[in-house]
DNA sequence: AAGGCGAATTGATCTGGGTCAAATCTTTGT
DNA sequence: ACAAAGATTTGACCCAGATCAATTCGCCTT
């Protein structure tokens, strides 16, 4: 996945709404597509939200009726079984779009999707994203874009969950938030902090708490990773980590 | 997954190639989004092709030149490694669409796709192909809606690999299928011929063949299905059957 | 109809990661 | 700064599914 800054894109000083020229993902977000004068339109039937770590914003099978953009923060998404048993199926960083299937058949949400850090959105009636989505083809264009990049990465995933050691998938696991932390500011190569606990983790890699500890613990042991408290990553030699991730 | 077929489409005689009007998938894949006289401008960029079992259609890691509709038979789509292991992430039926990440940085497919029936192909030059999502905003609307499909096939699939145990995931694997071969009318609610030999079910749902084959044993056993031959199962009771898959 | 060969089943044993249980560390609230 | 609560780590043991090793089945081929 990649969130390719779009620096060509002409500043219309005025035209555009200020808290879209000011927005942390103006650019690198759906709303990339969309020149200054079409951005008001989206603009003006947006709403701005935060959640706190550990609010839902929508329940796995509710009637979900918003899309948004994440603006800052990390939210997860989940599916879970009675018997408590929980997989992740994917992360949200800043930049990425919520809006699940749309034309399917029901319109319930087939995840549920809570903040794991504090989370800003920029919510979106359904409807009237719809119906900007047949305005400008850019926007199902950027649309289709990301969906793809999505079911790419969720296929990775599957290699991940079906093939891998449980070494290789935390070190995975490691070296993908890396570059989504560095992507957003959030850290270097060096260091960045995991946006999830090991409980979360064991659920998004197929493992348990334990063995995630464990794993961590031996890749520090072999000298591949540093870290400083429980969430604070060092990593000197990416590349000697992305040895440890398997194919 | 919805497979719709598009009763509503208006036959034009003689406005449509004939092997468009005669295309087993000619509603129910992409091309159901155009019209007689637009199908005309994707039938002329087309070629069909027919594969054996076996034979591969693009290569991971590859250039990856065209694009494809299946008509006829079952492909798989895998990402292996060096060492052998080897995932399968999606299964292409009767009118799936090939046709990967399409503004990913590289053109390389991310997998390689191989005929596991004989494989009949409906193929479009990647460029051409294009050409015509921008002219027809519907064919790209389709195309978005099925791959929002597979991105929430994919992430079932997840679930299934993250937190099944090797039971349901024989058993959800099976009703998968059957529901696969209804849609495209290959044996009904009762009966139903497995597309895979038992290495790739086990690359499928990530177990071995063995383990695919006890399970299997045990669901038989149970009476929960019953078998003529390897390949092919007998269901009286999906119900049953779908209680033992799993949430 | 017989024989040969790859695919599937079955059995015996092993092991990576799960489970249960007990320390330690980190945070957070006061 | 301190203590309580929660999160993480570590240890001991167990088990679902992997691995290794024979059979047996099903399907071509002649």
């Amino acid at each position: 996945m990649k969130y390719e800054a779009d620096q060509s894109f002409p500043a219309v000083a005025g035209a555009e709404p200020e808290r879209c020229a000011t927005c942390a993902v103006r650019n690198s977000s759906l709303c990339g597509a969309l020149s200054s004068n079409e951005i008001t339109d989206l603009n003006s039937i947006s709403r701005r939200k935060t959640l706190k770590t550990g609010q839902i914003f929508v329940l796995e099978g509710d009637r979900n009726k918003d899309f948004a953009n994440v603006t800052q923060g990390v939210a997860k998404l989940m599916r879970g079984s009675e018997d408590g048993r929980e997989q992740i199926v994917g992360l949200l960083f800043p930049s990425d779009f919520i809006g699940g299937p749309m034309s399917d058949a029901s319109d319930d949400a087939p995840y549920t999707i809570e903040a794991v850090t504090p989370l800003d959105l920029c919510i979106f009636p359904r409807d009237g994203f719809e119906k900007l989505l047949e305005r400008y083809p850019a926007l199902e264009r950027k649309l289709l874009d990301r969906t793809l990049s999505e079911l790419q990465l969720a296929r990775e995933w599957m290699v991940l969950l079906g093939r891998k050691t449980a070494q290789e998938r935390v070190a995975t696991f490691i070296l993908h938030v890396a570059e989504k932390m560095r992507n957003h500011g959030c850290g270097g190569h060096i260091g960045f902090d995991l946006p999830l606990g090991r409980a979360d983790i064991a659920d998004h890699i197929g493992l348990t708490i334990e063995t995630v500890s464990r794993q961590i613990t031996q890749l520090r042991k072999k000298g591949i990773i540093d870290m400083q408290g429980a969430r604070h990553i060092l990593s000197y030699d990416i590349e000697r980590l992305r040895s440890f991730a398997g194919f």
